[in-house]
This record gives structure tokens, sequence and C-alpha cells, in this order.
DNA sequence: GTGACATGTCATGTG
DNA sequence: GCCACATGACATGTC
């Protein structure tokens, strides 16, 4: 029965807690109301469980608590009370499901972002992911576009004659180890916003140009920027089975590989730009439940391909999306994803090649290609059109992982939604932690005094405040400060020589309720004790455990400070503050006191009633007294003990959010590096695939070859079927382990 | 007068 | 069976 109920205290409210921080709401009120009684009182005890307690006795500390009681008091009564209200609050976070706050960053020079762009993928119960952040207005795009263009594009078809002797127009070695794809060319593609903005300029010329870029067949190197002779179409966007390969005007193979660019999450610099941002608006960006998302690839003013997401225009928004507009300067005003701008951003240098018509569409969740290195860029879930037609794409490593992790996002987000978890919140309680050692974490919504002793009896084993600081802590309570609050367990079992004293007062006899009206009196004005010179020197006992030898010393007064007149006051007041059990040994004549009756062992308890001839009246009393006493101590420690369960459980959960805060903290910080990892793959994929040329000198046609990576390192050029081919392969394994 | 709170006490269960 | 202890339930006093 005892582990039951244990289990039912502590277990049952463990798990709840522990429930409510993964997301499932537990609304335990409804089983506190009244509902279930008995879950009220297994979790919440006794009306008194979590009230402040006296315990008033040292050796009866539970566990190695080793707090000295009178510390204790004080700590526990406000911790207990703010304490059991944030367990009750557990399972009441409550945030609304759609509420978003997103952070508008728009450019004023240019135009600031249109009051649409608030639409823009921010709805998290739609599309909390990083997916559906850009997915809409992608998508459309995409497939508008892409399927005209990728027809036209297999037309094309560009026969490749085998450029070397080694080289067959089939399956042709690169012969290029992966070191080909150093990143040397990183600087120069940090430069892209700088290109941006000159891009920007052109933006509405590469449309235009498309077909005079494919004319003058210049190849922009997508990190270098520089422009260089283009001897097949850079489209790489049709390589991948997301295009449609149909034949294509061939000024708009050219438009393709903007995709590629703009399916880059970002830029190099979203990272400083993040970070940036995210000094600016602090943690507040986090706030937002689903605001992970929205930071990610909105805040950072500088990257087009971000903001493209974040502001995608034509995205239906939910509800209750809060926006905070951050004008910051140098933004374009149409950020759509597939913006000339942002589609330039890769080649900006080089505008012949840039007229990509917006049809091409990768979005933040694009895979990368598994093997088929076209995959990479257009992802399946994201080219929906693009894929129907074309057929599966070659799973990508990157790409799962990019998905997997983004999917982890999201639902990680949505958790954070419905739990109503606050990113900030927990960031914020987490500084706490870093620069408080780690105890007062809810200071702000307690008393003033209560950090100090709360930081002592927050640890279960009750580090103890000393019995100062938890008596000015308890004064708060009781509104009125006072040192001798400690003392207001003193009306326990006397000492000795309190006993004796009270004898010889004598008249009192029989149970006197005022004792402890004064007892309360005495913490509650201290003036009142101090009108009362021998009350200084009362030191009240809140151990029932301690030596009577020390009692006696401590608790009475020097007998020269006793004067006659205040004998008789002195009197009554130890009468009063005697329990009704000592005013019973009294009036009985019980020859020992009630600490020794109570605290004894039982073999020393025994001889000392052998010692003395006791009627059965006193025997009697004498045992009644010892049990009251030990089940008053008892009484004490196990709500002590409830106190402390309580404690235990608000340090955990602390630390649960704690560490949930990191976990997200981290999960942003990895699903930028896979973004920027994502941006290199697609650019060396891209520079790879245009400098290729068949025999006849002419770069191969993206609508029928792939790059697919080797097992080797290399990279192959092999036939887009074969691409598509290996590529569902890949696709149906997954599956099949998922079975 | 009433409710909340603190504390003591009893009954009961456990080891 | 006794003892110590734990704990729910209740009683009482105080504010």
């Amino acid at each position: 029965m005892l582990s039951l109920k244990k289990y039912l205290t502590e277990g049952l409210l463990q798990f709840t807690i522990l429930l409510s921080l993964i997301g499932v709401r537990v609304d335990v009120d409804t089983y506190l109301t009244s509902q279930l009684p008995p879950l009220r009182e297994i979790i919440l005890g006794p009306s008194s469980a979590y009230t402040q307690t006296q315990f008033h006795n040292l050796r009866n500390t539970l566990d190695g608590y080793g707090v000295h009681p009178k510390s204790i008091d004080l700590d526990n009564y406000f911790t207990a009370r703010r304490l059991l209200s944030q367990v009750r609050a557990l399972d009441r976070f409550q945030v609304p499901t759609t509420e978003v706050n997103a952070w508008l960053v728009h450019r004023d020079p240019e135009g600031s972002v249109s009051g649409s762009q608030p639409s823009s993928g921010l709805t998290l119960e739609s599309s909390s992911g990083l997916q559906d952040v850009t997915g809409p207005d992608n998508g459309v795009r995409e497939s508008e576009t892409e399927q005209g263009f990728s027809e036209d594009l297999e037309d094309l078809g560009a026969v490749a004659p085998p450029v070397s002797g080694d080289l067959t127009k089939e399956d042709i070695d690169l012969g290029a180890g992966r070191e080909i794809f150093d990143y040397s060319h990183r600087q120069k593609e940090q430069d892209v916003d700088k290109d941006l903005q000159d891009g920007a300029e052109q933006d509405d010329t590469w449309s235009g140009e498309g077909a005079e870029a494919l004319a003058r067949n210049l190849l922009v190197d997508g990190e270098t920027g520089e422009s260089f002779p283009a001897q097949f179409p850079a489209d790489i966007s049709s390589i991948t089975e997301a295009v449609p390969s149909e034949s294509e005007p061939p000024g708009l193979q050219n438009n393709l590989l903007s995709p590629l660019l703009t399916g880059t999450d970002s830029p190099f610099d979203l990272e400083q730009q993040w970070q940036d941002l995210m000094s600016i608006m602090e943690m507040q960006a986090m706030e937002v439940n689903t605001s992970t998302n929205e930071i990610l690839y909105s805040a950072p003013p500088g990257d087009p391909l971000s903001t493209n997401y974040s502001l995608a225009p034509n995205t239906p928004i939910n509800q209750n999306v809060s926006l905070h507009q951050a004008s910051l300067g140098g933004c374009s005003q149409d950020f759509s994803l597939f913006s000339p701008e942002v589609e330039s951003l890769p080649v900006a240098s080089s505008s012949t090649l840039l007229p990509l018509v917006p049809s091409n569409s990768t979005s933040l969740n694009s895979t990368f290609g598994s093997t088929n290195l076209a995959g990479l860029f257009f992802p399946p879930q994201l080219n929906g059109t693009a894929n129907d037609t074309a057929g599966p794409e070659l799973p990508d490593p990157l790409g799962g992982l990019l998905d997997e992790a983004m999917l982890d996002e999201i639902s990680l987000m949505d958790l954070a939604i419905e739990e109503g978890f606050n990113p900030v919140q927990a960031s914020q309680l987490e500084e706490e932690f870093d620069s408080d050692s780690g105890l007062s974490l809810d200071s702000s919504h307690s008393p003033s005094s209560l950090s100090s002793s709360e930081g002592s009896s927050s640890s279960s084993s009750s580090s103890s405040s000393s019995s100062s600081s938890s008596s000015s802590s308890s004064s708060s309570s009781s509104s009125s400060a006072s040192s001798s609050f400690s003392e207001e367990g003193a009306v326990g079992y006397s000492s000795d020589s309190e006993t004796l004293d009270l004898e010889e007062a004598e008249g009192a006899v029989g149970y006197q309720p005022e004792y402890s009206k004064f007892c309360r009196m005495s913490y509650q004005d201290p003036s009142q004790l101090s009108c009362l010179p021998y009350l200084e020197h009362v030191g009240h006992n809140h151990t029932y455990n301690m030596a009577p030898s020390a009692l006696d010393s401590a608790d009475l007064p020097p007998p020269s400070a006793l004067k006659k007149g205040s004998k008789e006051k002195q009197a009554d007041f130890l009468d009063k503050q005697m329990s009704r059990d000592e005013h019973r040994a009294r009036a009985m004549k019980i020859p020992f006191t009630n600490d020794k009756i109570i605290n004894l062992p039982v073999e020393e308890f025994n001889e000392l009633l052998s010692k003395y001839q006791l009627s059965e009246a006193q025997l009697s009393l004498i045992r009644d007294i010892r049990r009251r006493g030990k089940n008053k101590m008892a009484a004490q420690n196990c709500r002590k003990r409830k106190l402390d369960t309580i404690l235990n459980l608000e340090r955990d959960v602390e630390d649960l959010q704690r560490d949930k805060a990191r976990l997200l903290r981290e999960k942003v910080e990895f699903l930028r590096s896979l973004r920027q990892m994502k941006q290199k793959v697609q650019s060396l994929y891209q520079e790879v695939f245009g400098r290729l040329r068949d025999e006849n000198g002419r770069p191969y046609s993206p609508s029928q070859y792939a790059l697919q990576y080797a097992g080797d390192g290399s990279v192959l050029l092999i036939p887009r079927t074969l691409a598509d081919q290996q590529a569902r392969r890949q696709e149906r394994k997954p599956k099949d382990r998922r079975k």
C-alpha cells in the first residue's frame, strides 16, 4: 500500500509532467477539481499537504535532508505554494494553435514587403515545416512552368558524342573525385547578396533576355560569379525528374538554372545575417512557437532566398499570426522564391544565363538527389507535378537527411505549439540557469525574498538556509517579518527545566488553546515579544529531539533576569505555550519531560518508566504522549516530504525544459548547416554539369543526363533514364525498411 | 460567518 | 506481536 501510494503520488505526478512536456496535454485539473477525488487526493494530498510545516525534529530529518528545521518552514511555505501552482499549470500551457509572431523583413528603399507577404508560408498548422513554408508558392509556379520547359528540353536532346575516347555519351566518368567539389568558391558565393542587388536591377530584363543569354551561351559560375562560355545550357532543373522532359525553347533552358540556385535555401552569408537578426530580435523570434521556421527563413534580411520563403506571396496565413515587421534596408520587394533576384543569385554576375523563369521550384524542402545529383535539387516532394510526370527521383542521402531533419523540426515546432512550450521562455530559462547557478528560477513570480530561501529549499536535500533567512522570508506570508518566527514552534515539548518551572508556577492544568494563538502572534509582530523581556530569551523549540539540557540553557532566561513581578507572567506565557500533553503530564505529575517520553529509544524509555512507580493512568498518558509526539513528528516529516517531492518535480521540469530548449537550438543549427551544404552541392553540381561537353563540344542536356555520385567518390554522367531508375530503387529501399 | 491555512491527532498500513 | 514510521483523514485553532 505504501508503495502504491508512493507510486501514485510521485509516479503519476511525474508522469503527468512528462506528458505535458512532450506535448500531451494532461488536464490534471479536471481530475483535481472534484470529479475524481481520489486522484486529487493522491496527487495533491491532503489539504495541508503542501502547506507550510514546521519540522521540529532534527533527528528525523529524512534522507539526509539535514536542514535546520527552522529554515525549512519558511522556504517551503512559499515554494510549496508556488510549485503547486506551477505543477498545476504544467498542463495548462496553452498557446493558440496558430498564433504566430512573424517578423517581416523588408527593405524600405525598394519597397516594403507587401501586406500580402505576411501570408507567406508562416502558417504552422498547414505548413509549420520548412517545406510548407515555401511550398505553396513554389508548387504553383513549378507546376506551371516546369512542365512546359522540361518537355521542350527533352526535344532538345543533346546528343553527346564522346568528348574523349574514354567517355561514352551514356556513361561518362568525369574522373572528378569529390575533391573537385571543394568549396574554394565559397567566398565569392557569399557575394551573392551583392550580386543580388545588382541582379535585382536585372531582374526585369532576365526573363526577356533568356533567349539572348542562351544565344550568348555564357555561363556564370555560380560561386565565382564569373562568366564563361556555356557550351550547353546550364539547366539543371531539367536534369531532375522533377522537370518533365519535353522540348523546350533553348532560351528557356537557362531559366531552369535558377531554381537550382533558388533551391539553395540561402546564401552563405545567411548565417551571419541570421545571427545578426537574432541579435536584434534576441530570443523574441523564438517566442513564436512556430517561429523557428519563420525566423530561420525569413529573418535573414539579406537573404533573398530565405525571405522568399517567409514572404512568399499568395501563401495563406492562418488566423492568429502577429507580424512584427522589421524594416531592413536593401531587400528587394519581391522575394518570391522564383523571383529573378533569387534565381540570379548563384549566377549573379552573368545576366546571360540567368534569365530563369520562375518555373523551377526548389524549396527549402527540396531534397538532394541521392546519388543522382540532378535529383538533388528537385526533390519529389516539392516538384509535385514534375515528379508525377518525370517519375521519382533518386534518393539523396543529404536530401533524406534534410527532409528528416526538417520533418523533425516541423514536428518539434508543432509539438512546441501544442504544448505551449515557448522556446523563448525556455531559452530565457536556461539563461537564468546559467547565470544563476540554477536554483531560483521563479523569482519573478515568487515573493521577493523567496528566491534565496527557495534556492535552499528547492534542493530536496534541503541545504537549508539559515533560520534567520527563513524566518525573514516567511514573514512575508504573515505580513510582518519577525525574527522570532522561528520560535513559533516552541509549543513543543518542554524541557525538564521548563517543566519544573511550570510545575513551580502551577495552575497550568489542562489544555489552553491560547498558547498557539500567542505563538502566532509572536511571529506576526516581533515587537509584541520584545515587550516581554523574558520572551527575548525564550528559545522556542522546533526540535523535539534536541537535548533537553541544551534546551534548558537556551530556552530559559537567566534567573537573574527574572523579577518577582514577571514570574507570574512568565508562568502564564510558558503555560500557554505548553501543549495539551504537557499540561496533561503536568496534571498527572509525570516525573520526566515529554521530550524524554517522546524521543528516548524504547529501551531507555522502558528503563525510565521502570525507575518510577507510576500508576496506570500515568503510564497510559505517557504512552499516549509518546505516541502522539512521534506521530506529530512523523506528520511533519511527511508533509515535508511532500514539499520536497514537489520541489524535485519542479527541478525536473525545469531541467527538461532547459534540455528541450537546448535541443531546439541545436536543431536549428543543424538545419542551417544542412541548408548550406545543400547550397554548396547545388552550386557544384551546376558547375560541373555546366562544364561538361559532348563530343561536339556542346553541353549536355540536363533533361537527358544527370550527374551521379559513384561509389568511389567520383562523379558520373549518366542518362537521366538510368538515373531515374536508380532513384526509384533507392526510394523503395527506405520504404521497404519502414515496412 | 466563512473559507483558507496551519497544525495536531487518529487510524491504518508497512517494514 | 511490538515498534517505529508513513500517510490519509479529520479536528481544531487562527486569521
